[in-house]
RNA sequence: GGGGAGGUGGCUGAGUGGCCGAAAGCGCCCGCCUGCUAAGCGGGUGACGGGGCUUAACCUCGUCCGAGGGUUCGAAUCCCUCCCUUCCCGCCA
């Protein structure tokens, strides 16, 4: 959410703002709102000063028994059905106000590269070669079918489509990964590991900004009117909401392995075949809390904690800065890390990394104190490293063995018992 | 699920109808004192919003004592509903 203040001060900025994006910001609506409110609001207030003043006087009178009071008493029911009318109009404004403030777009960062679509993000850098076969390589879901990794046709039976499960190797090979990746970001990069509750409230997808302009994208469980998280970002960035920090505990980072429910309303085609775009998926997510000024350094760590991950698997990659129209509607500034999936021979996005300016905390109300002074917000950053399933991919996609198997990479080993291979079939 | 207690500022915690945006303490800020540190002494210190103001400082008005309603001239205080915390009992992984 923009402060409104902003949002007067710099009208265009705004609107410019969302034009990059590709959305629109019904910029002239809030301000004609804002003046509206503010008139009213006027109105109201000095009316009450002047309920206030009177009751005071009321009371004093009547102490006294002062013959007065009988009409004072008429003045001060008008005054108040007066007030009740004002506190009203009041009320409308505001609401209407507000909901149109919770869809105006984050303008992006002014070095975000314009652009409409994915063929207008900027590779920034790669890492790793291109791997080699001598052998035309296999997709990941014949290799893991194959070898038993994979059960998609039960999955489909217990949950319906869209759903997948992994089994004997391929369970434990993902939960080695999930390990590695919660050991680098806790051992390594500094991050604190929480496991958060896997349902929140409404308030806590409006705080991300994944309310109330993408409802339908998640999975809403009635009782209660809760979510299910579509990605632990959520819950842990609301983690805070309401606070006001000290600023000598920022920067805050979190680091969470959760499962991630989306609902994903399109069609399955050509790009969703095998372990990919499902309705349940698990994601080790880091969360940052840091002053403002930090905030695209600390963008910037965050990208690299979770290129270290492809790093140490030995995954050849490429990091891209986001274009302004393919950045989503609450990012500041934003990076994808893709890996890349021989067998597929494309490039499949593993992490989203994204810093958020104070968006998402002025949503949460999230904010910090430094020594004596005022509040403020903070800002906020998360990205995966990284999404189990795709990372599984690329990883059998790429240390397949022309006999079928998987080699283990050294990093993994020791998660799995020394494991240096597994398969290949033996029928 | 049943019953009891409770939710007050950055934190702890007093406050049962006007003298309360709210005692006291902690923390923090400024100053004094002090070989250094600690202690001590004095003063200051809530949030949000509107208006005034060239900005800041400042002034002023309003709102806020879990949330929302109600009673009253007037509510932190009384009533209702909901949410949450905690204790006892029951049930259960």
């Amino acid at each position: 959410m923009l402060a409104i203040q902003f949002i007067r001060d710099h009208p265009d900025l705004v609107r410019e703002g969302a034009r990059l994006k590709g959305e629109t910001a019904p910029v002239d609506e809030i301000l004609e709102l804002d003046r509206q409110l503010r008139s009213v609001l006027a109105e109201e207030e000095s009316l009450r000063a002047e309920l206030n003043l009177s009751s005071a006087r009321f009371g004093e009178l009547s102490r006294s028994g002062d013959q007065a009071v009988e009409e004072l008493r008429l003045k001060l029911a008008e005054l108040k059905s007066r007030i009740q009318t004002k506190q009203q109009e009041r009320k409308d404004f505001e609401e209407q106000l507000q909901r149109l403030l919770l869809v105006v777009p984050n303008p992006p960062h002014e070095l975000v590269p314009y652009g409409q679509s994915d063929d207008d993000n900027v590779v920034i850098r790669t890492w790793g070669a291109l791997p080699e076969f001598d052998f035309q390589p296999k997709p990941h879901f014949e290799l893991g079918e194959r070898l038993g990794l994979f059960d998609f046709e039960r999955a489909v039976k217990v949950a319906g489509s869209r759903f997948a499960l992994l089994k004997g190797a391929g369970a434990r090979l993902e939960r080695a990964l999930t390990w590695l990746m919660l050991d680098l970001a806790t051992g390594e990069h500094g991050y604190e590991e929480v496991s958060p509750p896997y349902l929140v409230s409404r308030e806590c997808m409006v705080g991300t900004a994944n309310l109330p302009k993408f409802e339908e994208d998640a999975f809403h469980v009635l009782e209660g009117d809760r979510f299910l998280i579509p990605t632990a970002e959520v819950p842990v960035t609301n983690l805070y909401r309401e606070e006001i920090l000290d600023a000598d505990r920022l920067p805050i980072r979190h680091v969470a392995w959760t499962p991630c429910w989306r609902s994903e309303a399109g069609a399955p085609g050509k790009d969703t075949r095998g372990y990919i775009r499902l309705h349940q998926f698990s994601k080790v997510e880091l969360v940052k809390f840091v002053r403002p000024e930090d905030s695209l350094a600390e963008l910037e760590a965050l990208v690299r904690d979770a290129e270290a991950v492809l790093q140490t698997l030995g995954i050849h990659y490429r990091v891209r800065l986001m274009c302004s129209g393919d950045m989503g509607f609450a990012q500041w500034k934003k990076y994808d890390i893709d890996a890349f999936a021989p067998g597929l021979g494309r490039y499949l996005e593993v992490s989203s990394c994204s810093a958020f300016g104070d968006f998402q905390a002025r949503r949460a109300n999230i904010r910090f104190r430094s020594h004596g002074g005022k509040p403020e917000f903070v800002h906020t950053l998360n990205g995966s490293a990284l999404a189990l399933p795709r990372t599984f991919d690329c990883l059998l996609e790429t240390y397949q063995t022309k006999a079928g198997g998987i080699r283990v990479p050294e990093a993994l080993r020791g998660y799995l018992r020394g494991l240096e291979e597994i398969g290949p079939p033996t029928h």
